[in-house]
DNA sequence: TGCTTAATGTACCGATAGGTATAATAAGCT
DNA sequence: AGCTTATTATACCTATCGGTACATTAAGCA
């Protein structure tokens, strides 16, 4: 009952998302969003709630849809592997020519005055449970014989998800995808042997 | 002749630089500035222009006073040495407990809309100079016979830069100095033998 | 055909953004 | 002293921020 929503909130929450990814969460207007939505701003406040619903809405997109590819990384034969196809996935999310270059919760999460502060945290929030993810491969790994058990896998977890981000600062800075796999290559040769 | 200026330039300029790298370029209000300066808009505004002027004052101050160690840096006897030293004496500005932690250049560059769009370019091209004396660095190594000539310095580069960048947001997001130093510990595992 | 309900368009809210006009003030110079 | 000059303090500018009140419009239901 009552009138027809005019927009499609699953269209205008990409809209959203590209939006936010390219201005970051405190360079994004309402007025950004709802021209290039292409809605009013009372239409946005009643579908999504506040401006920080709407961020958070689209951090949950942004997971699901370019994110994803995370679960299936850490499922490969070797942890090695799973880093690997960790930190190469990333760089084809960061510079993915469809989207703005870089990554949502980064950009979002480094120049965040505290008036955001609830922002910040969650961003910080939801990288630590990816670093956590990628621990538990690593510890995994470690019981299966796959990862030297003199290596400390909280250390590598660590240095992984740190590359990344200085990956993703880089691609919101324009590098091409192609300098960033070889970031990925000089990164892959740290890694440890079981014979040393 | 004229009225004498009642508060010290230098001063204020240490203290903006506090601000800006606590709150980014974006998150700075010119109220957060006068407030925490002690002096009013008007004589900001005669001192140091207009906000970007400032901005650029204080990132002059910051690389003269924070980062200077990286001349010292690279300098040293190896190549292996330099990158290392590079490496932890940035851990160490990043960390600093005197001030906001992070790096003032990450920190305003990375989710600056594109209303500043000519201060996100100052930034990078500030950083490409600070690679761009590390790869310098590391050719003159490789003529030297301190680096493999089967490596590419750019790559090397590229990726010591990247971690660097990396550890910068880790710090901005709360991490401790010891995280960070053992981030490089993994970082320099990377670094290539002549022997292979 | 009303009646209800929800989405719309317009126009606005107070707060704050970066920046400035203007007049009072305090110094050096003659 | 009186003039000039540069710094102050107050008060204000326009634009925009996130968010909303309110009247209008369009739908389903009786």
């Amino acid at each position: 009952m009552g009138r027809h929503r005019e927009f499609d909130p699953d269209e205008a929450l990409q809209i959203a998302l590209q939006v936010f990814r390219r201005r970051g969460y405190e360079g994004t207007s309402i007025s950004d969003l709802t021209e290039a939505m292409g809605i009013t701003r009372p239409s946005l406040y009643a579908a999504f709630g506040n401006k920080e619903d709407l961020f958070r809405r689209t951090l949950d997109l942004y997971e699901h849809q370019h994110l994803c590819f995370a679960r299936e990384a850490l499922q490969a034969q070797t942890a090695r592997d799973a880093v690997e196809r960790l930190l190469r996935g990333y760089v084809e999310v960061l510079t993915d020519p469809m989207s703005p270059p870089g990554c949502l919760g980064v950009n979002g999460a480094v120049a965040c005055s505290e008036a955001n502060e609830a922002i910040r945290e969650e961003l910080i929030a939801r990288r630590m449970v990816n670093e956590n993810n990628l621990l538990d491969r690593l510890e995994r790994a470690r019981s299966d014989g796959d990862f030297p058990g003199d290596e400390v896998p909280a250390d590598w977890a660590r240095y992984v998800v740190s590359v990344g981000l200085g990956m993703a600062v880089r691609a919101a800075s324009g590098a091409s995808r192609e300098e960033l796999h070889r970031v990925v290559d000089v990164a892959m040769r740290a890694w440890p042997t079981a014979i040393r």
